[in-house]
DNA sequence: GTCTATAGTGGGATAGAC
DNA sequence: GTCTATCCCACTATAGAC
């Protein structure tokens, strides 16, 4: 498991997605247009196109830092104190409540994978992977991760779910399938 | 647990929403148009308003007849020999992959239930709480079950994962969980 | 229940000057 | 790197005749 990510872009584009970030937490992807985002900006939309070529490309670039702040943030949960099981789910729910929006162009639809940084995803996905000896099983324990997430920034549970309750029985049960951590004889 | 959905709509608006149906199923949400639609009906775009009153009304049924489908689907899969939650979870998993466009709005974002059918959502997502004493698993479970069917109908897992495997391991840390059927004495 | 005509909105993107 | 001007597109929806 690679310990940090790729990245490449100028200043101004930098300034850019995080002027886009903003809008799309404040007010969701269709409130994500170039004009609105060369308006926020103080610039107009043409002049967009100067620093990226389509509109795709700043989504690229904002889906990109959703997978960097999962990785960073999965990363730091293994390594807390506590049950590990339990710190990455609670970082992976933290950030789906946190950045509603960006959760979901994150994870909504296809994903043309040609398109984001080489082994970004995977980098990204990597901390559940250690958590389980079999691969499958870490596949398994994402999709209830990821369904838990969707499924409430969504409001999909019924109204008197008790979701707290819900993520601790979904977490029992994958529990005793999940590794202990790897100690070195010198710590 | 009641036993069929409720529905109310003419010859023409069911016609109507068979092609609307039919263009999702084909071409996604995006190519699901007014004016596609009329044209597929071999009418002009202005003239569906005679029989909705705008765009959201065609989809708010499409999504009606996914609920239904579902609890149909999963309403079968528990009379059905076999283990229930196998059952159920391939009842779900093949809706999604038959349907995927379908599952996808069924799903997909904040949903408002003051428009659909009183008690449909509640009736077609009751199977699942047959199969669990504690609701709260029971939600945990149907985390896993839509977290598996959107991440593989969008093609999210790797490449090289074993997706009926997935399946498989996260139903078997799930088994210990779920209820024996109810049989009567008679039976 | 269908049509024609059209309003109204909003968006992505380009050309070419500065 | 920014501007102005503009194009082109597509969509939802309404008004009013038939």
């Amino acid at each position: 498991m690679a310990s940090s990510a790729p990245e490449r872009s100028s200043a101004r584009q930098q300034q850019i997605v995080d002027v886009a970030g903003a809008i799309l937490e404040a007010e969701g992807p269709d409130s994500l247009t170039m004009r609105r985002l060369a308006s926020e900006l103080g610039i107009k939309a043409p002049s967009l196109y100067k620093h990226f070529p389509d509109k795709s490309a700043v989504e690229i670039a904002l889906i990109e830092r959703g997978f960097r702040l999962w990785g960073e943030r999965a990363r730091q949960a293994l390594i807390e104190r506590g049950d590990r099981l339990t710190n990455l789910a609670v970082a992976y729910r933290s950030i789906a409540r946190e950045h509603p929006h960006l959760y979901r162009i994150m994870t909504m639809g296809e994903l043309d994978r040609s398109r984001i940084a080489p082994g970004l995803e995977e980098w990204s996905g990597a901390p559940i992977g250690e958590l389980f000896a079999d691969g499958e099983t870490a596949r398994a324990f994402w999709a209830f991760l990821h369904g838990m997430c969707i499924l409430e920034i969504d409001h999909r549970f019924p109204p008197g779910a008790n979701l707290d309750r819900a993520w601790a029985n979904g977490l029992a049960v994958f529990r005793p399938q999940s590794t202990p951590p790897i100690t070195t004889a010198s710590s």
